[in-house]
DNA sequence: CTATTTACATACGACCGTGTTTGTATAAAC
DNA sequence: GTTTATACAAACACGGTCGTATGTAAATAG
């Protein structure tokens, strides 16, 4: 047994997390054991219960990991000249990160198809905070966008940030569930443009 | 020991149906054992193994018992004079659905957040074949309402129909996983005739 | 340099869920 | 009216998973 330093310790607790995420991608969070996380880790099911309490805490930790920091990357310009670019360029980030970055990929297609949502789960269903804060954004903007004369008449703030946040709903939810060659992950920038093209002046 | 009739059993295999939804509901898929199905339906383990030869094939008889009815539920009147308005009420028929039919609402929920896609699930995830069709419907009657002259410049049909589409995958998700009380729940007709508005020439 | 804590590995006990097998009373078939 | 198949209940055997307890060597604190 040859004790690590902090910083190995650190090391085999990261490495534990990314095994989580991938085990949990292939079995689903209820089919996995920690006995499966361990192995896929290199260790034993002492180092996951020296690092995480049980299974539940495993989860949180590799989500807090990899959806924190997604969505402090989506932001708005409070003092934007053109609002709906703004939007659209907030629009297209999250597509670029479920792109570019696995990690976050791979946490969302866990947290959206891979685990079920009762007990102590049933909580973060809809990710209440992060959702609300988003469609607020969203609000403002398309209001800053009302208040210039960008949009086209007829359709209040309100009614446009609830549509385009069904719109991004939907289309994160397609874009996950298809493969890599789904025409909904190949044509998501485009659906993005059309969408904000639907509701310039 | 007392020996049912056809009639009886088939009573029972709806029971056992039934209780898998309920308790699929409260506990997830994964974490229901056939012992607490068979519990709230009133009868053992014998029964459930009778009518079904294990968990996933009462998972899948549990949703073709709602679903299948669904997706039928919502159709497009191929020859309709205003296409918009045939959209419109299609759309509204889904959430109507969904408020009055407690089968089919508990039912998409669990395939929604309380089930895990792997394995034998893994391919029903995104139920491609309905949704296929669906969004084919869509960009049909879209197309005839361009051929009316019925919409917006600059919006073709496909556009207009796959963002249609992401928006009513992105409503539905978020009318199931609000409450009752949710604000999306309540102004779900609402947001379906702003987004048709959206696209009225 | 000693004592203690850390960072794990290993071993143990218990429970649960599964699939199958067997039992059995009755409905249905002939 | 037998016979057979049905519709379950009850019992069994099995492996998996969990949480914990214990062991241990090295890092760190003093």
């Amino acid at each position: 047994m040859v004790r690590k330093t902090k910083e190995e310790a650190e090391i085999t607790r990261l490495h534990i997390i990314d095994a989580a995420r991938r085990v949990f991608l292939q079995c689903g969070v209820s089919h996995t054991s920690l006995e499966k996380i361990a192995a896929a880790a290199g260790v034993t099911r002492g180092a996951v219960y020296w690092h995480f309490r049980n299974k539940s805490e495993l989860f949180f930790a590799m989500r807090e990991d990899a959806i924190l920091p997604f969505v402090d990357r989506v932001v708005f310009d409070a003092e934007d000249e053109e609002p709906l670019a703004g939007i659209e360029t907030a629009l297209l980030e999250i597509f670029r990160v479920l792109a570019d970055e696995q990690k976050t990929r791979e946490t969302l297609e866990i947290v959206s198809f891979k685990c079920e949502y009762v007990d102590e789960l049933l909580p973060l269903m809809g990710c209440s905070a992060g959702q609300q804060a988003f469609l607020d954004d969203l609000t403002r903007a398309y209001a800053r966008a009302a208040a210039r004369g960008l949009l086209r008449p007829g359709a209040t703030p309100e009614v446009l940030a609830t549509d385009t946040f069904m719109f991004v709903g939907g289309l994160v939810k397609h874009w996950l569930e298809g493969g890599p060659e789904s025409p909904f992950r190949q044509g998501a920038e485009e659906m993005v443009r059309a969408h904000m093209a639907l509701r310039r002046a």
